[in-house]
DNA sequence: ATGCACCTTCCACCAGATGGAAGGTCAACG
DNA sequence: CGTTGACCTTCCATCTGGTGGAAGGTGCAT
């Protein structure tokens, strides 16, 4: 298959699949002219890379998922270091995203949103700061 | 104040600093030696921005903001426009993350992690592909 | 033979920094 | 006065994960 052919079934952009090949992911034969020639076997790693990108992890997860399932004596456990760790990190960026979900809403519904200047918003931004010293 | 001090005061990294400088973000004076002089409002600026780079705010949000905090005649609903934009990214992230999260739980949860090679994270990676031909 | 869809390489660009090398400056300490 | 050390400067490379586009080659149908 050429490239068009894989990057339709396994729904990546050529491009994408191009660039996998330079980092070293993927690394379909050649036909006669320069084209990239691609096997069934090459089209079930990218769309497994596919599905793993999907689910986030990095391409560096990706090579090692790769690697263990070609692995056919792996310890699952492995698997599950890298799929675990990957899932903690989720969690924290879920929370971190939670925690300026909140301060944005809270701000954002404070805000009268016409055409007056004031405006918490840009208040909380600039908070801890004083432009002018207090009349005392 | 020389950078150091308005790192050590916004917590911006000197780099991060000279970064913002790069694309115009903020444009210190020099003093004769070649030193970045920074002002009180440079360094207000410098930390108007940490806050808002740390609520997710893009640079391109940044710079909208600060120039929306300097204007004394903006009106608030353009800030509220804006902030209001990101948080609606803010929310379609996080639940992006979700649903990776539930699967990736799922799949964590169903692998044993232990000496065997089977997995239900790999098996799930490579979902959608046969590699034997069935015995019909 | 001409057009069109495909293929190739190469180079640049995006965000948002960060790391490091090579070299200049300044103040204090002896 | 010299030297040490903490600053400062610029410039260039690197990271992640691609994407866009130009310039040019190939393959097939009409």
């Amino acid at each position: 298959m050429n490239i068009k052919d894989v990057a339709d079934v396994s729904r990546l952009p050529a491009k994408t699949i191009r660039y996998y090949e330079d980092i070293g992911l993927i690394m379909p034969s050649r036909a006669g002219n320069g084209y990239r020639r691609y096997t069934t076997r090459d089209l079930h790693e990218l769309t497994f890379i596919g599905r793993a990108r999907s689910l986030g992890f990095t391409i560096q997860d990706c090579r090692t998922m790769l690697a263990l399932y070609e692995d056919k004596s792996r310890a699952s456990a492995d698997v599950k270091r890298v799929a675990q760790k990957h899932l903690t990190q989720i969690k924290q960026k879920i929370s971190e995203l939670q925690s300026m979900r909140r301060t944005l809403r809270d701000l954002v519904d404070s805000c009268h949103g016409d055409h007056r200047p004031d405006c918490p918003i840009l208040d909380d931004l600039a908070s801890g700061w004083v432009t002018e010293t207090p009349v005392s």
